[in-house]
DNA sequence: GCGTAGTAGATTGTCGACAGTCTGCAGATT
DNA sequence: AATCTGCAGACTGTCGACAATCTACTACGC
C-alpha cells in the first residue's frame, strides 16, 4: 500500500476511515467534524485534517472552506467519470504492463484469480472486491509509471465503494469476473496482443450496463 | 483557477511557493524547511505544512517522514512519464471537448492563439509557455470531467516546470506552436474528427524529440 | 588512522488553545 | 404573518509550544 508508508497518526487514520467509509459505518453525505473525529480515534485535530486532506484527494472525502468535510456522495454521473477515466488510465497501464512483465507477476496474477474462484464459491463479495482491485492495482504497478499509479489511487477508492456499495449490479459480476481477468491475462502473455484495448473497454466499461438504479 | 479558491493563508502559500519554483527563485532539489518557509512567508507551519501537501499532490514537492520536503528534481525519465500520461489524459479530454464544445470556447482558444503570436514575435517565452498550458486547460475545463480535470492538475505544473526551466529545446518550439493550436482547433471544429488522436499524439509526443540534455 | 557509539542541534510530528467564520434561532420591526 | 437583525453555539483556520525523530559532529576504542 501507499498510506501505509505514511507518518504514523495521519496515515493511521487515514486507513481507518477508509475502512469505516468502505464498509459503509460512515455512510455517503456524513459529516466529518474533525473534532468528533479526533476524540473518537484519540488524536489531536492535527493528523485528522491532514488525514481528511488525503481522503479528499482519494475522492472519498469532500470538504468545502468553513464548512467541513462530508463522506462524498457518488451519483451515476460520478461512476461515468470514473469509468472512463479508468479506461484511459488502464489502457496505458496494461500497455506498459506487457513490455514489463516477468513469469513471477503472471503466478502473483494467476493467484489472485485462484482466490476469486474462492470467493466466488464462498459467496464473499467484498473479498472479491478487493481482488478484482488487487489484481489491477498489480497491472498498475507491472506498468513502472509513478504518476500513473498516482493517477489510479485517485480513483481507486471510489471505484471499491462504489462496487462495495453494491450500487452496481453484482449478480453477473459474479460470474463473469474469473473469465474476464483469465482473458486479460492471456492478452499480456501474447504481449503485443492489438486486442487488449476493446478488452479493457468490455471489462472496465461493462460497469455501464451492470450500473443500477440509485440505492 | 483552482486553489485561488481555497481558504486564505495555505491557499496564498501554495500559489506564492508555486510561482517561486515556475520561475527557479526555488531551484530543484532545494530543501524546504518548514520554519524558514513560515518565518518567510510570516504565517504559522499549519498552513505551510497544508501548502505542502498541496504542492506535493501537484507534483512539484517531494517530502518523506521525518525528513522533511523539497523541491523536486524531474528527469528525463519524468518527462516520459508526463508525456504518457498527458497524451492519455488529453486524449480523454479531446474526445469529450468535441462533444461539448461551442462558439464561445472557440473564440477563447482562437483569442489565446492571437496571444501567442505576440508572445513570439515579442519573445516572452514564459508567457508563450503559460498561454500553451492555459489552451489546454480551457480543453480539459470543456471536457467537463471532474476527475479528469483533477488528473490533469496533478501533472500541469510539473509540464510547465519542464518548459519553463528550459529543459526542452524551444527553438521549434516558438516556430510550431501556433501553428499546431490552430490545426487542434481545427479539429476540434470537425467534431468527429478520428485523427485528432495522431494529432495528440504528435503535439504532446513531439516533445520526446525536443527534450534536450540535462541542464 | 579508521570505525563506531554517543550526543547536541535542528527538523518534523503532534498537541491544546485562540481567532475567524458559518448556521440556526430568537426577537424586533413592518 | 413575514422578513430582517443580532446573537449564541459549533465548527474550521491558525498559532505557538512540546515530543519524537533524524543528522552531523565529537570523542572514544581499536
Amino acid at each position: 500500500m501507499d498510506t501505509l508508508s505514511r507518518a504514523g497518526l495521519s496515515g493511521a487514520a487515514v486507513n481507518e476511515l477508509r475502512e469505516e467509509i468502505l464498509e459503509g459505518r460512515l455512510t455517503q453525505g456524513e459529516r466529518l467534524s474533525e473534532v468528533s473525529l479526533s476524540t473518537t480515534l484519540g488524536v489531536s485535530r492535527a493528523p485528522i485534517r491532514e488525514a481528511l486532506l488525503h481522503l479528499e484527494q482519494e475522492g472519498l472525502v469532500v470538504s468545502l472552506p468553513y464548512k467541513g468535510a462530508s463522506v462524498v456522495t457518488l451519483s451515476q454521473q460520478d461512476f461515468l467519470e470514473l469509468s472512463t477515466l479508468r479506461i484511459s488510465l488502464e489502457k496505458l497501464a496494461w500497455a506498459r504492463a506487457m513490455e514489463r512483465v516477468t513469469p513471477e507477476a503472471i503466478t502473483d496474477l494467476n493467484a489472485i484469480i485462484a482466490d476469486m474462484q474462492f470467493a466466488v464459491k464462498s459467496d464473499q463479495k467484498a473479498k472479491l472486491v478487493r481482488l478484482d482491485l488487487d489484481f489491477h492495482e498489480r497491472v498498475f504497478i507491472m506498468a513502472d509509471h509513478s504518476r500513473l499509479y498516482t493517477a489510479w489511487t485517485a480513483i481507486k477508492w471510489q471505484v471499491a465503494l462504489f462496487l462495495l456499495a453494491r450500487r452496481v449490479k453484482v449478480d453477473d459480476y459474479h460470474n463473469i469476473i474469473v473469465e474476464e481477468h483469465a482473458e486479460l491475462i492471456e492478452a499480456i502473455l501474447k504481449r503485443h496482443d492489438p486486442a487488449f484495448e476493446q478488452l479493457i473497454d468490455v471489462h472496465i466499461g461493462s460497469g455501464y450496463g451492470r450500473l443500477s438504479t440509485i440505492v
